[in-house]
DNA sequence: ATGTAAACCTGTGCGC
DNA sequence: TGCGCACAGGTTTACA
């Protein structure tokens, strides 16, 4: 389910709730992708300073220590006043004096885990090879150049270059369909024959795709929801998306569906040549 | 080093 | 109504 824009428009929808908030208790349900890495209990009576997010990564902080949390393919969070049964999905709470964070997950593809810093080894790993930030702060965290080069080398299809995040992060199966649309360039590219007026294009395509799906609360294919419940509508404005044998919206042109790297990938014969 | 397929797990929709 | 299969928003892992 979420790539950078549902991850961001989950932590804006819980970020302001639960900053200042002490850890009363923690439940684990079934286990999910990797193990939490520490006891429920250690986490009780730490205060959460802040609420950050890191290409698909929410991290939460505590004064001490974080949680990195990833909603993998079918996770959400939910921010609630009170602490209701759990579900059959429902694998993770974390209780606190200002609410209930609550991790519903049916693929458990997600994980919350405990590092002790930054550079924890565990951080390390699930965030040390990560590729530049599409919406940061400054120009420079999704620089141009730094773009070039690095595709310059890369021999795989564009596609799949934008889905392995070490380039650049947050661009998943929707939204990488969508760039490449805007940018006008075939799915199936090679990166390194990408000239540098097609790869301005892209970067400029990433990073309004993302933040327009981020206006709109991300893309609700079947269950997203923020962590207030509320649904997504960026899917609306999909150009090609899961619209493969339907009319191009900017031309006419049959949409096609092809498999990338097992992963289905559309685009539109006549506006993406490059 | 880079590229590709399999793996993790559950649910849903479709053809028969 | 049931069965089997393909497929689904991600990412690591093992192996060419």
């Amino acid at each position: 389910m979420p790539e950078l824009p549902e991850v961001e428009v989950t932590r804006r929808s819980f970020a302001l709730k639960i900053e200042g908030a002490r850890v009363r208790s923690v439940r684990l349900g079934q286990p999910l992708r990797w193990p939490l890495g520490c006891n429920g209990e250690d986490l009780i009576g730490r205060r959460i300073a802040s609420v950050r997010r890191r290409g698909k990564y929410l991290l939460l902080d505590f004064e001490q220590g974080m949680l990195l949390i990833h909603l993998g393919m079918s996770g959400s969070l939910r921010f609630m006043d009170s602490l209701p049964p759990a579900g059959k999905h429902d694998h993770f709470d974390l209780v606190t004096t200002q609410g209930v964070l609550r991790l519903h997950d049916p693929r458990r593809f997600g994980a919350v885990v405990y590092a002790s810093s930054e550079s924890d080894p565990v951080a390390i790993k699930l965030l040390g090879h990560l590729g530049m930030e599409p919406l940061g702060q400054s120009e420079s965290s999704f620089a141009l150049l730094v773009f070039i080069k690095e595709l310059k080398h890369r021999n795989a299809s564009i596609k799949q270059v934008l889905l392995a995040g070490d380039v650049v992060v947050g661009v998943g199966n929707i939204y990488a369909s969508e760039s490449l649309f805007w940018a006008g360039i075939r799915p199936a590219t090679r990166a390194s024959r990408l000239t540098r007026p097609k790869i301005e294009r892209l970067r400029s395509a990433i990073i309004d795709v993302l933040s327009k799906a981020v206006e709109r609360g991300g893309s609700t294919l079947r269950d997203f929801s923020n962590a207030d419940g509320e649904s997504g509508h960026f899917q609306m404005d999909a150009m090609v998306y899961g619209r493969q044998g339907q009319a191009c919206k900017a031309c006419g042109t049959l949409i096609k569906q092809i498999r990338q790297g097992q992963r289905s990938t559309f685009y539109c014969p006549n506006c993406q040549v490059g």
